[in-house]
RNA sequence: GCGCGGUUAGCUCAGUGGUAGAGCACCUCCUUGACACGGAGGGGGUCACAGGUUCGAACCCUGUAUCGCGCACCA
């Protein structure tokens, strides 16, 4: 008996096994290594996260690259680290401090709260790498980066000072998108549209020159219009044309405001009028720079509203401000109605609070080398996996927007900017403060997180690693961060390297549950996959996603996928099992000069088949096809049929038997080998166990394992092949016809039974021992084209007619089944007559007709079986 | 509004012009010396809908519905 469990246990093995390569240093790449270069770098996740589910398809996908490769023969590089992560990590620490203490981060002050936030990422930031070590991630851990480590941070900071140098970055005071919760702008992309249910509100505003005119006045934000300095109209409306030039009393405070004409005014939307309030939205303020408009800003970094606004509204939160403006407007009579009004509002991603739009003092990059980043691209140099993201990076590259870089926080890399004490205008940009340091005073703000990220190919690798591992060769990422990361990158890689940061693009899946919904935090739907690991293993959850995981479309997470992941590791176990009960692995003369069974040189040719396909599907970054591929031909082709066509052999011994072992060995050697980069744990143990682990240390290793042989067996021609292929498919289907026949006449599967062949031409001499054993028959009985003398159940089949010999009278076994087909059509008849009598149908309940059709539904199936009995007596 | 992607079995999903597939779930049989996290067999589909091209369409074309995503937004 073997002494391998009889339910793989897959805890203890992974553990080992990871320590072991770890121990080995196998994961370490070197620069001077012979070999040829394949590097990844890690998308790096938030220093404050936990692992996510799209967390371990991302990485699986990146460590199956970077086994295959290291199987191929090159010096990998997997090089990992994590990402400061400004706004989500300051928050995080900003909550735990007012929590614990009730202090704000201005009560520590900068330096302090700074030294907190450092505490607090020592504390907590590793347990997103400890969690992809248990995922079994083989990065190069000695290389761990993290973007605020001291050379990173330099080298953020000088790529500041070289593109204000160029000219391309620039201050200036500009209406950004401001997060009222974080206190800081954000960047176009930080912000999220989302469509939300509000109010139209239409308020009259009278015309000073014609008192008793009004002017109605469309607005979804009444709040702002405190700072109102121009109500605007088409130029070419003729409603209006006679009040250009004119003005309008704003209600309050109390004010003239002028009447300005603007082809930005869209005359068929709402009454054609427009409240100009240029501190507060982005289309008024550019009309406000059109006609010179005062700009007069009504709010708080905040969000509540300021002295400007009036006493009554000073210090009220927007929210509230702006019921408190509609029942002033009432009041006043100047509401002329309210209507429901759907529209898309910019919520901040972090926050999930409305932007505020806000003209402020920011730093702002024009980036460098669009057209190049576009054309590479445009013109494949770097692949996009699907392809079709490649269109969207595209529009966005040519509505390219100036980025806004600075934000008002603390944790980040402080922007390298001084102004002089005596004179902020004067200004120096450079890592360090000028010699008189005592006289400049440092920008308060810090870059934004992506202003780091985007220089992470190059920017974590010294001078011999660039020199061996960039640029990267594949990418693995979201396609939700497309725009924040991917596309600054290959920007940032021309600009400061000359080369495209990597070679291929591949987009994953989001996983979403089973509702569809997006897995988050707050929805607690997003199962814990360190839960799933220790429920399942990591290998289990590694293969069940990669089953799962199409071709960068969502994908619906059901945790029964993963315990199918587990369920085929416990088949494995087994069929290794199996082989182990057998003996120790014959090394003793190569698979060639075996004579094999034509059973054996199938299963042969069906592993290279799926070794080509398999191959075929990685190059094409089909996963989920290759992880296909690695299930069927395991499950179905080896265990299913293989190994139960070769027990016979197996148990009578001799040379048939060693051949049987042998091929065992090759295909599960091969076999292991391909599924190793899914299923990296128990591979390596079966590769130890079995006994295919040779030589000292590494070579021990399926780590750094070869690849099966293309074609194993060079030695037969492919004729001869197909040939043993078609005879034992013939086979097979014959036994498949037999378990047939024994289902519909109730002959169980451990009852063995005799069997009849007219056996085709085609097979003569095909030795017939495994047809008997799998069909579980006590003897296969050849008889000649005519068929048996007594009728039998039969089965046309390629291998020829069989006939199942049963203990029965024939004839009288057809007219029983005649008669019970009969009693069934007049269950079906009762039935239909039934459903087609109008009255009942109109009268009876949904559930009764749905029954009732159920019913006839398994009638009519049951008389189909009956048939199909039938037809083979 | 513009663009992209999806819609196939109860569920999750494969399937690029030639007889509709897998796993799970369901029903029947089987604890046979690897595995019940298993084996054998079975039921279940108007391939979203409507047109068109074709000898032949889940697949190609046109339109519609619906879900999701991206972009742009009219206050």
């Amino acid at each position: 008996m073997s002494d391998i469990s009889k339910a793989y246990e897959p805890g203890a093995v992974e553990e080992r096994w990871y320590g072991e390569w770890i121990s080995q240093g196998c994961f370490a790449a070197d620069p001077a290594s012979g070999k040829p270069g394949f590097s990844i770098v890690i998308p790096p996740p938030n220093v404050t996260g936990v692992l996510t589910l799209g967390h371990v398809l991302n990485n699986t996908l990146q460590d199956i690259l970077a086994r295959r490769a290291r199987q191929t023969g090159h010096e990998v590089l997997w090089l990992p680290g994590t990402d400061h992560a400004g706004i989500a990590t300051q928050t995080v620490v900003e909550r735990q401090l007012r929590k614990e203490e009730g202090k704000t981060r201005r009560d520590l002050g900068r330096d302090e709260f700074l030294r907190r936030v450092w505490e607090w990422k020592e504390k907590h930031g590793g347990i997103i790498i400890k969690q992809l070590k248990r995922l079994g991630c083989s990065c190069d851990w000695d290389r761990e980066r993290f973007t605020m480590d001291e050379d990173y941070s330099r080298q953020v900071q000088e790529t500041f000072v070289r593109l204000h140098a160029q000219g391309l970055i620039y201050r200036g005071k500009r209406m950004v998108n401001w997060c009222p919760v974080s206190q800081t702008a954000l960047s176009d992309e930080e912000v999220v549209m989302k469509s939300t249910k509000g109010k139209l509100y239409v308020m009259r505003y009278e015309v000073a020159e014609e008192p008793g005119t009004f002017l109605e006045i469309a607005t979804t934000r009444p709040e702002t219009l405190m700072g109102d300095t121009a109500v605007a109209v088409h130029p070419e409306d003729p409603r209006y044309a006679h009040l250009i030039g004119r003005h309008a009393w704003r209600p309050f405070p109390r004010a003239m405001i002028p009447i300005v004409a603007d082809r930005h005014i869209d005359m068929a939307f709402g009454t054609g009028v427009l409240k100009v309030t240029p501190a507060h939205d982005k289309a008024d303020f550019e009309i406000g720079q059109r006609h010179g408009l005062e700009v007069i800003d009504v709010m708080n970094p905040d969000g509540t509203l300021n002295d400007l606004a009036g006493p009554e509204f000073s210090g009220m939160e927007r929210f509230a401000a702006r019921e408190a403006a509609v029942a002033r407007l009432e009041e006043m009579g100047l509401l002329a109605r309210i209507e429901d009004y759907e529209n898309n509002v910019g919520y901040s991603e972090r926050a999930d609070v409305p932007v505020e739009p806000r003209l402020s003092e920011q730093w702002f990059l024009r980036y460098p080398q669009v057209p190049a980043a576009l054309d590479a691209v445009v013109s494949g140099k770097i692949r996009f996996v699907p392809e079709r993201w490649a269109k969207i990076y595209e529009h966005w590259m040519t509505n390219i927007q100036d980025w806004c870089i600075s934000r008002q926080l603390w944790w980040g890399h402080r922007i390298p900017v001084w102004y002089r004490l005596d004179d902020s205008s004067v200004v120096h940009v450079g890592l360090d403060a000028p010699a008189d340091e005592d006289n400049w005073r440092q920008d308060e703000d810090v870059l934004d997180t992506w202003f780091s990220s985007w220089l992470w190919p190059f920017g974590t690798m010294d001078g011999p690693t660039r020199a061996k591992f960039y640029p990267t060769n594949d990418l693995v990422t979201g396609p939700d961060i497309i725009f924040f990361w991917v596309a600054r990158m290959i920007m940032a890689g021309l600009e400061f390297t000359g080369e495209t940061p990597f070679r291929n693009v591949f987009f994953t899946s989001i996983i979403r549950d089973l509702k569809g919904r997006k897995m988050s935090k707050s929805l607690g739907n997003s199962p814990d996959p360190l839960d799933l690991m220790a429920k399942y293993g990591a290998d289990g959850l590694r293969f069940g996603l990669m089953r799962i995981a199409p071709h960068g479309q969502d994908v619906r997470f059901d945790e029964n996928q993963i315990k199918e992941g587990r369920n085929f590791a416990n088949k494995l176990w087994n069929a290794a099992r199996f082989r182990e009960m057998q003996g120790p692995p014959l090394v003793v003369k190569p698979l060639a000069e075996h004579a094999l069974s034509p059973y054996s040189v199938a299963v042969i040719t069906a592993f290279d088949a799926m070794h080509a396909a398999y191959r075929q599907a990685l190059a094409d970054f089909h996963f989920h096809e290759a992880a296909t591929q690695l299930y069927d031909f395991f499950w179905s082709t080896y265990c299913d049929w293989y190994v139960e066509a070769s027990k016979a052999e197996l148990t009578a011994g001799g040379a048939s038997a060693d051949s049987v072992r042998a091929v065992m060995d090759h295909v599960l050697g091969g076999y292991l080998r391909l599924l190793h980069p899914f299923m990296p744990h128990i591979t390596e143990e079966l590769w130890d166990r079995l006994g295919f682990a040779a030589g000292e240390g590494r070579a021990r290793l399926i780590l750094f394992a070869s690849p099966p042989d293309e074609d194993s067996l060079p030695g037969i021609p492919a004729e001869e092949k197909a040939q043993a292929a078609n005879a034992v498919a013939a086979v097979y289907e014959a036994v498949r016809a037999v378990r047939v026949l024994r289902a519909e006449f109730k002959v169980p599967s451990n009852a063995e039974c005799v069997v009849h062949l007219a056996r085709h031409p085609d097979f003569a001499g095909f030795d017939l021992s495994v047809f008997r054993s799998l069909a579980r028959a006590t003897e296969i009985e050849e008889i000649g084209a005519s068929g048996p003398a007594r009728k039998m159940p039969h089965a046309l089949t390629p291998l020829g007619e069989v006939y199942l010999e049963l203990d029965i009278d024939v004839e009288a076994e057809r007219q029983r089944m005649l008669g019970e087909i009969g009693k069934i059509e007049a269950e079906i008849a009762k039935v239909e007559a039934k459903l087609a009598d109008t009255s009942f149908v109109q009268g009876a309940p949904p559930q009764v007709i749905e029954s009732f059709k159920t019913r006839g539904a398994d009638w009519r199936a049951k008389r189909a079986k009956l048939e199909t009995a039938l037809a083979a007596l």
